[in-house]
DNA sequence: CTACTATTCAATTAATTACTTGAATAGTAG
DNA sequence: CTACTATTCAAGTAATTAATTGAATAGTAG
């Protein structure tokens, strides 16, 4: 084989893993997966896609190596392969944010209207907890609270916010995070908080995001 | 719009960053352009390309963003629109590299025979330099050198390697890169400098990779 | 103004992809 | 062993993509 046909056939398996990456329904399933891993019936519920679909989409993933099965009965449990595949996720959503027009015109007609203020970055949030000045609200279902979370988050579904208020210090700032840096969940909770008098602003990132930057998370059994 | 199809719409703009980059000859045409601007014409030979078919990919990149223009008379110039490209294509790479077995098999195959020791890290390469212990070469063509290259590089194409060594301190080890991690030129001139008794490594990565984690750079111009 | 160059556009063809539907497979409860 | 559950497979359909080919467009030299 020639050098240039080594080469192609090496770009060609790269384009493999960007194939993967080029459908919305595949991407989505990855940032599901990204709060931990969940069965095919699980992500077919939560993903509004038939199971058919959803695993033939989860088959695509695995044929490339961005995500991994082990078996529990009847039930596949899927999941992330590795960190490096929650920060090409985090490289390619970046580029989009800042090179696709588009992009910035769904976040600004549909997130920063309910938040414009700057969300704070995972260092200082890290900081101001370990000097106990703010509350950390994880507004994910508690299936995936319980597959891991930032260190003393406290997990309140957006549905349950209102009804949960007392269990806030009226004292504390409160922080938001959810799955990742555009889920309306976290603009809402920040939304809904403001509007009850409390003082909130949003984490920049989801909690995969801050899992795979190396920051510390309380909670994880079956993920390394 | 829903919040369900708010998130959908925005995963469909993700994916089509990653439809970009799900075709081997568009990430070969954008490693052609990480080293510097290039016009069409250029881009079509060195890719083997015809003219319509590279225009119609540089067309789908620059839809989405990664890559930007510039006309001079006739010609039109393409570039990279930013390092958060670079990254991006490095992220895809290395999780290809690390989940795809057919990529280690290409790898092991046609590279690893070639230079199997461990690459400089460019940190290292960069301290090295400091303290003018190795000898750098880019075996890059010279117009991709004069885009810009590793400072004190010398600049020798593979194909004159062997009639240039006398340009080389015999009492240095070179360091040898080129245009990516997986560049087989940087492997060769690796393995012609050993028959030839020199003391010879590959540096880890390529050029826009060194200069994309803010390394410095010399003899760019045109690049910002 | 004409002829040439460089690039892009548009239509066509073949290949690939996404989803659906029904069948097949594997594991388990009774 | 049978019936049920969870998942995957395979075939079909419609849409999309990649490359080719020829036309169109824009810029320039003479």
């Amino acid at each position: 084989m020639s050098s240039s046909n080594f080469k192609h056939d090496l770009f060609s398996q790269f384009a493999r893993v960007g194939k993967a990456l080029s459908n919305a329904n595949r991407l989505e399933l990855l940032e599901f997966l990204a709060q931990g891993e969940r069965s095919v019936d699980e992500l077919a519920t939560v993903s509004g896609l038939t199971v058919a679909n959803t695993s033939q989409h989860l088959q695509q993933l695995r044929q490339v190596g961005l995500v991994s099965t082990r078996k529990e009965g009847l039930k596949v449990y899927y999941r992330i392969s590795g960190e490096d595949v929650i920060e090409l996720f985090q490289a390619l959503r970046q580029v989009a944010e800042r090179h696709v027009a588009e992009v910035e015109r769904l976040v600004n007609t549909f997130l920063t209207v309910k938040d414009d203020l700057e969300p704070v970055p995972a260092d200082e949030l890290l900081q101001r907890c370990r000097d106990g000045l703010v509350t950390v609200l994880d507004v994910r279902p508690p299936e995936e609270y319980a597959a891991g979370h930032v260190p003393g988050a406290i997990n309140i579904p957006l549905a349950e916010l209102e009804s949960h208020l007392d269990e806030l210090d009226p004292q504390q700032e409160v922080v938001a995070y959810c799955r990742g840096p555009h889920c309306v969940l976290a603009f809402e909770a920040v939304e809904t908080l403001r509007r009850k008098g409390r003082k909130a602003r949003r984490l920049e990132d989801g909690y995969p995001e801050w899992k795979a930057s190396g920051l510390p998370v309380e909670g994880t059994s079956n993920n390394e």
